[in-house]
DNA sequence: GGGGGAAGGACCA
DNA sequence: TTCCTGGTCCTTCCCCC
C-alpha cells in the first residue's frame, strides 16, 4: 500500500525501491534490516539517494491514483472485464503449446568466476567485479554479506569490509563467452544469446536427431590443461589424460563433472549422457565446464518464461527441468512469487503488492481487476504469466532497432567539453553504426544531470544518417537548445550519450547519394517538381505532386494571390532561395535543400573520388577518361545525346561550395537553364549558364573560373561565353522585375539577383583591419563557409545554428551596431557568408505606411497569411520576403523553432509541462516530418495563425 | 473528441 | 563515490479529421 513519501519495510524509515534485492541466488536467509540499514546510511543526504526519493514518491503517486481509481471500480465494470478475462483465458489455453523445449542457460557469478578462476587466492575470499563506484557482479562468498550487482563499491565495502574488487575486463569476458557460446551452438545452432553469460536454446530439434545417436556421440572424456584444470576435448583427440583430483576452483558440488565417470579403453575417464532433455543439458552443462572452467545452470522448460524461472530454481551449478504437461505447469507457478519472473521489476511488484499480488497464482484471482487498473499490454502479460505461458518460438536475428553510445562522468559544467564529449560520443557511434553498416533517422541525445535527472532530446531527420558529423550536427544542436535553457546557469552533467534508431529500411541503406547527378536528371525529367528559377506566369492549376510527397505541392494561397494581382502580387524580389515559387512546393524545396545539406555533410566523410576535377565531373552516358587542364582526370563525355547527366562530385568542395551547388543544382533545374540533350553545349555546373563548346578543356576552363568566382565570393567570369551578355535567366528575371518593359538599370537588376542566387556575396564589407573577421550590415543571411557550423545572427533574430564546425572556430554574431554581423573562424581566412537579401539592414517587422493606399485591395501575405495593410508591392514584397526567408532560415537552421509572428526566435526557455529544459520541437504528421518546421510554442500560436497557415498550403 | 504520430521518460534485464 | 546498453511500454502533447 502506498504511503506516500518514504516507505519503511522495517520500520526505519528507508526508501524500499533502495532496499536490498535479495531476490538472486545465494542471498537467501541474510539479515535484510542490518543490510538495509547500512545501505541508507550510506546514501543518505547524497543526490543519488534525492532523485531516488523523487522516483519513490512518483510510484507511490502512481500507487494513490490505481487505489483511487479501483475505488471506483463499478460490479458492472467487473462483470464485463470477468467475461473478457473468461474468453481470453479460454483462448490462450487453446492455443498452449507444450511441445519444444526450451532451456535457459546462465552462467554462475559470470565475471567473478572468470576472475576467480584465472586467479585462484580469490577462491575463498568475498569479491566483486566493478569498481568503488558500481559493482557488474558478485561471488556467492560476498552475496553472504549483501553485496551483489548494480551496488556501488564503496557501500558494498561496508557491508564486507574484506570484499575484494576486481576491475571488470570484458575482453576476457567475451573470449570466455565466445567459447561458451560454440558450445551452445552443438545444441541449437540459432540460439540465442540475451547477454555475455545468458542464453536461451530451442533444443527440441537436437533431442529429436540425439535419439539415434549411438553412445559413443553421447561420450566425453576428461583431461586436464596444464593448470590443473579438468577440461574435456569434445569429441575429439584426448592429449593429456590424468586423474582428475577435484574440482575446478570455481565449481559447485553438485558438478555435473562430479557425477560417477568410466573408464574407457585407453585407462581415461569419461562420462556418457543419456538421450532425454536432462541429460542434454547436463551435458551442455559439462562441457562448459571442461571447456571453460566455469559452472553453468539452466532451466528446462516448455517455453522461455518458464525456462528463466527454472534456470535460478538450483543455481549454481544445477538445472532444473519442468515437465511438459499442463498440470505441472500450472502447479509450479501457483507459489511462485511475482518478482521471480522476468519482466517484474521493482515498480511493478510494488504495484502489483498495494493490490494483495504477491505470486502468480495471486495474479490469476486477480486478473479481472488488473483489466480495469492496466493497460492492455500489462494485463495481457499478467494473464500470460499466471497461466505459465511464455513464448515458444526464440526470436532469432531479431532487427537490431537502435544503437547508442553514453558515457558518466564526473561533474561537467564547462561548455567546450561537454560539446567535445559530445563529438567524441558521435565519432565513436559512428563507428559503430558503420561496423552494422547501420543509418538511422533519430538522433536521441541523453543527459543525466549531476541530481541524476535524466533527460533524453531526440531529433528526427528526413533521411538516415550515421556518420560523425551528422550525428554530430543533431546532437549538437540538442545540445545547445538544453544548454540554452539553462543559461546563465551550466549545464552540470554527470552522463551523456548519443542514441540513433529508426534505422532504415532496406532500400534506405543504399548508400547515399555521391553526387547530386539523381537530383539534377530528376528535376530535369519531372518538371512538375522543378524550381523555376525564372518567375514565371502564375499557374492556374495545382501542378502534380513531387513523388514522395503525399501533400498537393502548390500553395493554394500563393496561386490564389497571383491570380488575383494577374502576375504582379508577388514577385520574389530578393535573390537568394526562393521559396514559393511557381510549381515549386515551398516544402518540398525546404526538404530537399536540407536533404541535399545532409548528404552533402555525409559526404564530407568521403574521399575525394578519383577521378574528380576540382570536384566536378561532367559524365554524358558511358564515361571514359581525360586528363584536364589540372592534370587530374576527368570523363570525357562519349555520346553527348544519350543520358545527359551532370554530376557534380562534392568531394573536393567545402563546405561553402557544396552549400552552393545545393542550391545551384536546384537552380539548374529551370527551364531557362537546363541541359538539353541533344545540342552542342555545355551546361556549366557553377552557372548552369550553356557553354557553347564540348571541348572539354575550354568547358573546364569556364568551370574553373567560375568555381573560383564563387569560391572567392565573386562571379568573375572573364570567359568570352560569360562577357556576351545576359544569360537566358538574366532576361527572365528582368523580365519579372520589369514587367517586360526594358528600365534604366534593369539588366543590373536582373545581373544582382541572379548573382546573389548564386550565393555571390555582394553586400559583404571587408573590413581589413579585423584580420579574419568579415564584417556586413545585411539582413537576413544564409551560410557559406569552408568550416560551416555558424551560429548565424540576424538582424533582429536570435542566433540560429545552420551547420556543424568540425572546427568549432567560426562565429557569427552582432558587433556593437546591432545592424552588424561579425564572422570570424581562427583557422579559416576565407569564411564566408552569403547574402540571401539585399544588403543594408532591413527592419525585422513589417513596415507599415501611415496609411493604406486605397488604389487596390489589401494583400494577404501568403505565408503568414496576415492582410497586410498595404498594397505597396514594395512594402508587400519586403513583408512576404521577411517570412519566406525566416521559413528558410529556419528550416536549414533544423532545431531553432521561430515565431514567425513576431519575427523573433522563442524564448530560449520554451517550458511546457514545467520541464527544467526545452523539448526538442515535437514532431506533427507526417507531413511536417523531419524537414518542415516545427510547431511553434503556445506562446506563438496564441499570437497568430503563422503555423497553421503554412501547414496549410501544403495540404 | 478520438485517432495516431512523436517525444520523453520509466522500467527492466 | 550509484554502470552501460538496448528494448518495451506508458504518458503527454499535438495535429488532423
Amino acid at each position: 500500500m502506498a504511503t506516500g513519501g518514504t516507505s519503511s519495510s522495517s520500520g526505519e524509515g528507508f526508501l524500499s525501491r533502495m532496499a536490498l534485492n535479495d531476490n538472486k541466488a545465494g542471498m537467501e536467509g541474510l539479515n535484510r534490516d542490518k543490510i538495509n540499514k547500512i545501505i541508507m546510511d550510506s546514501s543518505k543526504g547524497s543526490r543519488f539517494y534525492e532523485n531516488e526519493l523523487k522516483k519513490e514518491q512518483q510510484v507511490n503517486q502512481r500507487i494513490e491514483r490505481m487505489m483511487l481509481q479501483k475505488a471506483h471500480i463499478t460490479e458492472q465494470q467487473l462483470s464485463k472485464a470477468q467475461a473478457q478475462v473468461e474468453k481470453i483465458t479460454s483462448d490462450l489455453e487453446r492455443g498452449r503449446d507444450l511441445s519444444r523445449v526450451i532451456v535457459h542457460v546462465d552462467m554462475d557469478a559470470f565475471f567473478a568466476a572468470v576472475e576467480t578462476r584465472d586467479c585462484p587466492d580469490l577462491m575463498d575470499k568475498p569479491m566483486a567485479v566493478g569498481s568503488m563506484s558500481m559493482l557488474s557482479t558478485s561471488n556467492y562468498h560476498a552475496r553472504k554479506f549483501g553485496v551483489r550487482a548494480a551496488m556501488p563499491g564503496f557501500i558494498a565495502k561496508k557491508l564486507c569490509p574484506n570484499l575484494v574488487i576486481v576491475p571488470t575486463n570484458f575482453d576476457k569476458y567475451r573470449a570466455v563467452s565466445a567459447e561458451v557460446r560454440e558450445v551452445f551452438a552443438d545444441y541449437d545452432p540459432h540460439f540465442l544469446p540475451m547477454s555475455l553469460d545468458e542464453a536461451y536454446l530451442d533444443i527440441s530439434d537436437h533431442l529429436e536427431q540425439r535419439r539415434g545417436w549411438p553412445e559413443a556421440l553421447r561420450t566425453h572424456r576428461l583431461h586436464i590443461n596444464n593448470t590443473g584444470t579438468a577440461r574435456v576435448d569434445d569429441h575429439g583427440d584426448l592429449q593429456e589424460t590424468v586423474e582428475v583430483e577435484g574440482l575446478s576452483p570455481v565449481l559447485f558440488e553438485n558438478s555435473p563433472s562430479s557425477s560417477p565417470c568410466l573408464q574407457d579403453a585407453a585407462g581415461g575417464e569419461v562420462e556418457v549422457f543419456g538421450t532425454c532433455a536432462e541429460e542434454a543439458v547436463r551435458e551442455m552443462r559439462f562441457r562448459i565446464e571442461q571447456k571453460t572452467s566455469l559452472t553453468a545452470s539452466a532451466g528446462i522448460a516448455p517455453n522461455m518464461m518458464l525456462a528463466k524461472v527454472c534456470s535460478d530454481k538450483n543455481k549454481p551449478n544445477g538445472q532444473y527441468r519442468l515437465p511438459s504437461n499442463r498440470q505441472a505447469v500450472i502447479d509450479f507457478i501457483q507459489d511462485l512469487p511475482v518478482r521471480k519472473v522476468s519482466g517484474i521489476g521493482k515498480v511493478t511488484e510494488k504495484m502489483l503488492g498495494a493490490l494483495g499480488i504477491t505470486s502468480c497464482s495471486h495474479l490469476g484471482q486477480e486478473m479481472t481487476l488488473l483489466t480495469l487498473l492496466f493497460s492492455e499490454k500489462s494485463w495481457h502479460h499478467f494473464l500470460h504469466i499466471s497461466m505459465g505461458l511464455g513464448s515458444t518460438l526464440i526470436e532469432r536475428d531479431g532487427e537490431r532497432k537502435s544503437m547508442s553510445t553514453e558515457r558518466t562522468f564526473g561533474e561537467m559544467s564547462a561548455l567546450e567539453e561537454q560539446f567535445s564529449l559530445c563529438r567524441e560520443l558521435c565519432q565513436d557511434l559512428a563507428q559503430d553504426l558503420q561496423k552494422e553498416a547501420l543509418k538511422g533517422k533519430t538522433v536521441t541525445l541523453k543527459l543525466k544531470m549531476v541530481n541524476f535527472e535524466v533527460k533524453t532530446r531526440a531529433w528526427t531527420l528526413p533521411c538516415a544518417v550515421a556518420t560523425t558529423e551528422e550525428l554530430f550536427a543533431v546532437a549538437k544542436d540538442l545540445l545547445k537548445t538544453e544548454i540554452d535553457n539553462v543559461s546563465p546557469q551550466p549545464l552540470r552533467l554527470r552522463l551523456m550519450g548519443v542514441r540513433v534508431s529508426s534505422f532504415a529500411s532496406a532500400d534506405d541503406k543504399k548508400p547515399l547519394q555521391k553526387s547530386i547527378v539523381g537530383f539534377l536528371h530528376k528535376k530535369q525529367t519531372d518538371s512538375s517538381s522543378t524550381s523555376q528559377i525564372s518567375f514565371q506566369k502564375p499557374v492556374k492549376e495545382h501542378p502534380p505532386k513531387p513523388p514522395g510527397q503525399t501533400q498537393p505541392s502548390a500553395c493554394p494561397s500563393l496561386v490564389q494571390q497571383r491570380q488575383g494581382q494577374e502576375g504582379h502580387a508577388w514577385v520574389p524580389s530578393r535573390g537568394g532561395v526562393e521559396v514559393g515559387r511557381t510549381g515549386e512546393n515551398q516544402q518540398s524545396f525546404l526538404q530537399r535543400a536540407h536533404a541535399q545539406r545532409l548528404r552533402l555533410q555525409a559526404e564530407r566523410e568521403d574521399p575525394p573520388e578519383k577521378g574528380d576535377w576540382n570536384g566536378f565531373e561532367t559524365r554524358r552516358g558511358p564515361a571514359s577518361s581525360t586528363t584536364n587542364p589540372k592534370g587530374t582526370q576527368t570523363h570525357t563525355p562519349k555520346n553527348t545525346n544519350t543520358s545527359a547527366e551532370t554530376h557534380i562530385s562534392m568531394s573536393a568542395l567545402t563546405a561553402s561550395d557544396k552549400m552552393t551547388h545545393e542550391l545551384t543544382a536546384h537552380a539548374s533545374t529551370s527551364s531557362c537553364c537546363s541541359t538539353e540533350p541533344g545540342t552542342d553545349s555545355l551546361t556549366c555546373p557553377v552557372c548552369f549558364r550553356e557553354v557553347n563548346t564540348t571541348e572539354l578543356t575550354v568547358f573546364n576552363r569556364h568551370v574553373d573560373q567560375c568555381l573560383s568566382g564563387v569560391t572567392m565570393g565573386q562571379n568573375n567570369h572573364t570567359d568570352t561565353e560569360l562577357e556576351r551578355g545576359p544569360s537566358v535567366c538574366e532576361e527572365e528575371v528582368e523580365k519579372e522585375i520589369t514587367g517586360g518593359k526594358r528600365e534604366e538599370g534593369a539588366m543590373e537588376k536582373g545581373r544582382e539577383l541572379l548573382s546573389r542566387c548564386m550565393f555571390d556575396s555582394v553586400g559583404l564589407q571587408l573590413d581589413s583591419s579585423a584580420g579574419d573577421h568579415t564584417e556586413s550590415t545585411t539582413g537576413l543571411l544564409l551560410y557559406e563557409t569552408s568550416t560551416a557550423n555558424i551560429s548565424l545572427s540576424t538582424v533582429g533574430l536570435n542566433p540560429v545554428c545552420l551547420n556543424t564546425c568540425p572546427n568549432g572556430d567560426v562565429s557569427i554574431h552582432r558587433g556593437t551596431d546591432p545592424n552588424t554581423l561579425k564572422v570570424s573562424s581562427q583557422s579559416d581566412p576565407h569564411v564566408r557568408v552569403c547574402l540571401l537579401s539585399p544588403g543594408g539592414p532591413r527592419p525585422m517587422t513589417t513596415p507599415k505606411p501611415e496609411s493604406r493606399d486605397h488604389r487596390g485591395p489589401a494583400l494577404t501575405c501568403p505565408v503568414c497569411q496576415e492582410t497586410q495593410d498595404t498594397n505597396d508591392l514594395t512594402l508587400f514584397n519586403r513583408h512576404v520576403d521577411l517570412c519566406l526567408n525566416q521559413e528558410v532560415l529556419h528550416e536549414l537552421g533544423g532545431l531553432t523553432s521561430v515565431d514567425r509572428t513576431t519575427h523573433t526566435a522563442p524564448p530560449a526557455a520554451h517550458k511546457e509541462r514545467e520541464q527544467p529544459l526545452q523539448r526538442a520541437p515535437q514532431k506533427g504528421k507526417s507531413k511536417r516530418r523531419g524537414l518542415s518546421p516545427p510547431p511553434p510554442s503556445k506562446k506563438a500560436k496564441a499570437l497568430g495563425p503563422a503555423w497553421n497557415t503554412i501547414d496549410k498550403f501544403f495540404r
